[in-house]
DNA sequence: CGAACCCTTGAGATCCTTCAATCCATGTGG
DNA sequence: CCACATGGATTGAAGGATCTCAAGGGTTCG
């Protein structure tokens, strides 16, 4: 296995751990093994730019990244966060397309680097694979469209409620039952596709209104039932 | 091949001039064949309902149908549109989850039906066909990002001028140049994420702009460059 | 001819954005 | 250790885009 020696604990993460890798035979993570690379990224690094051609998937082993597109003004719009166990640029290479968006890392971050070749092989060969591999691509298709309608339809302060749910959800609570993810107030707004002003202000409210605490970019879940109803789920 | 005989000239359409499935060996078009159930749906039919457990996948034949979701209050959001050679329902279907998505059709509709066994079986025995429904669904990703970065970034002019863009990339023109789809300003308006009065305002002043002309449903494009200027592509 | 639908227009309200100024924490170089 | 630069967070004020509500007009179809 090619492997650059950047940081101490590389092999203790194993891509077998994600749910995609589970079905495969010792022969095609075999395979896996010999063809990726491991490699460790600081955090505020890019991983591709929208507009590349990306030659290889990336499996996430350690660290969340943000996914996002560069819109008008250069104004982000946060897609989705890839965090352990995930794979990022897999949309592009399957679809053989440039990437659609530009993948950065949030924190500290381990990849692993799959080639295409390597994918392409296991997809045709594997049945059971490739069966995964668009369930995968269905399950985040089913999510888009509910973002799609949420941003259509939904007020800034529903969004701005149904974000810290789904971040809750998705990167859990610390022991002070605070969001582990840290974002910053431009990175909250650019999820909810509003302006940085608006969040500051919509996150003081709730703050009156004691559904949160906030310090700094910590921001506590106090009263999480009322924050999903705020959210108007449906 | 079993059919339902309610419609003339359903023995002309054959399912094998979807893209999806020329690469299939005569045996697996056999079996497709035998399978499937071709049917005839009245405009305002629906097929699907959000929420329901859907066992096969769809390939429209003939006419147009919209899919959409629903959200706040009942009201509609358009996800997408499908016309001939185009799946409906296989997000759902290959997911395993439930319907996230209505589907309708706009006009007459011919579709054919496969189970969903059929086409398992194929993802699994055929690498070259679960590699392109993977394309397919990945491609169908990329669009859903774009389309999450407009609602969330574009004011509703730009939107509305960038929807009329793509229906006639999609649907194209008649000999009038007017768009070949008929849809309400209510739909215009479900697919922008607007009120329909914003609709129609905007469209008055397309109009006055001469950027369009308008007769009831019918749209003419008068000016595409400028309407795609507005629309404000990146 | 009425019912159902759709389209259109106006007026007022409101949610959000934008712009500008300030504050604060952090880090860096002298 | 201080001075200053930088990047984020905050607040206020003003304006504008868009929505909602209400009313009226047109068309189609049984």
């Amino acid at each position: 296995m090619k492997q650059h020696h950047l940081h101490p604990n590389l092999e203790d993460e194993n891509i077998a751990l994600s749910p995609l890798f589970k079905h495969l035979t010792p022969e095609e993570l075999d395979r896996i093994n010999d063809d990726k690379t491991v490699s460790f990224y600081k955090k505020g690094t890019y991983i591709y730019h929208e507009g590349n051609r990306i030659a290889g998937i990336y499996v996430v082993l350690k660290g969340i990244l943000k996914i996002f597109k560069t819109g008008i003004d250069g104004k982000e719009q946060i897609i989705r966060f890839a965090k352990p166990y995930e794979l990022i640029a897999f949309r592009s290479v399957i679809s053989g397309e440039l990437a659609c968006t530009t993948a950065k890392t949030l924190e500290d971050c381990v990849l692993s680097y799959i080639p295409q070749e390597t994918l392409f092989h296991l997809v045709k060969t594997n049945g059971q694979f490739s069966l995964e591999l668009l369930q995968l691509a269905c399950r985040e298709l089913g999510e888009a469209n509910e973002y799609i309608t949420d941003i259509a339809q939904k007020t800034v302060r529903e969004r701005l409620a149904e974000i810290l749910v789904h971040l809750k959800e998705n990167f859990g609570l610390d022991n002070e039952s605070a969001l582990q993810i840290s974002l910053t107030r431009e990175e909250l707004a650019n999820i909810v596709g509003t302006a940085t002003e608006s969040v500051i202000r919509l996150l003081s409210e709730f703050k009156a209104d004691k559904l949160i605490e906030i310090n700094g970019r910590k921001i506590k879940i106090l009263n999480y039932n009322l924050l999903r109803k705020i959210a108007n789920f449906m």
